[in-house]
DNA sequence: CAGTATCCTCGAGGATACTG
DNA sequence: CAGTATCCTCGAGGATACTG
């Protein structure tokens, strides 16, 4: 199965996945959402080849996780932008983030704090209906007939 | 940089992607979660190669992902369940689903219904000091010095 | 700066046959 | 079943030079 198969299949993790799930795409979402935007900022904060990120960077705006704008003229000069689809990738990057830095690494090099409480935050994932907090085994999947 | 290098670097969604950051990896252990646990299982639902499945599995149980249990003697027969460390990596597997059944999909083929409360469950992320959602916006990130 | 163009390497992954 | 062994292909990604 071809890499951009997985984005035709009846599963929405693998359609996601058929958009990041390769080295480099997430990483340069998370680069984003840091406060990078240009091509060069990329490039050097990441270490990632320049065709490669000229690639992904066409790819992903071309996909609406990035916005493509002009902050110069005459040359003209372009950034990247995470747009609210972009944006909406937050959870994933904060649930790989939690994971990691459970799991495999010492001391967690960011730390998030929630503006409103002023307090370190460590966000969890709780049922939009009653509040509680979920995981695996509070939850009970239901598959339709023609699911991958 | 090579991919494994990511491992190194100090950052934890760099070193969770070096984990699962590849093509097969998260949809392997997706079907884990969907309750797939033998080799065939595996191979036959996802297509993957069995050279691929061979070694991802192997480095998943290595990784302290998966538990490699025998479930038959002569001749054994060995299965994999996916360990607390595992199962915790399902937020970012619900939250890659979310994002899918969002921008990916027009219905979404699986749901999660909140055993406790019985309602259709979308999970979100919340503050687990104040409750209140949390998103992009509304957290501020303290980098350490030496962070990637 | 923000890219494009080129060339190159290597390894991921597919396909298939085989084994206890 | 649960793999291992082999062979092969192709494309992802690295490196570097160049351009407006």
């Amino acid at each position: 199965m071809k890499h951009e198969c997985l984005g035709e299949v009846n599963c929405s993790v693998a359609r996601t996945w058929a958009v990041i799930g390769d080295r480099w795409t997430m990483l340069i979402i998370r680069e984003a959402f840091r406060g990078t935007h240009r091509f060069d900022g990329f490039q050097q904060r990441l270490g990632v080849g320049r065709n490669v990120l000229s690639n992904r960077l066409a790819r992903l705006t071309e996909e609406g996780i990035f916005e493509r704008n002009r902050y110069q003229e005459a040359p003209d000069r372009y950034e990247y932008r995470l747009t609210q689809k972009g944006m909406d990738l937050y959870p994933v990057l904060l649930t790989l983030m939690r994971w990691g830095d459970r799991y495999k690494i010492d001391e967690p090099p960011v730390r998030l704090y929630h503006k409103d409480c002023g307090e370190l935050a460590s966000p969890e994932l709780r049922c939009s209906h009653c509040g509680q907090l979920v995981d695996f085994h509070s939850l009970s999947a239901e598959y339709a007939p023609d699911a991958w």
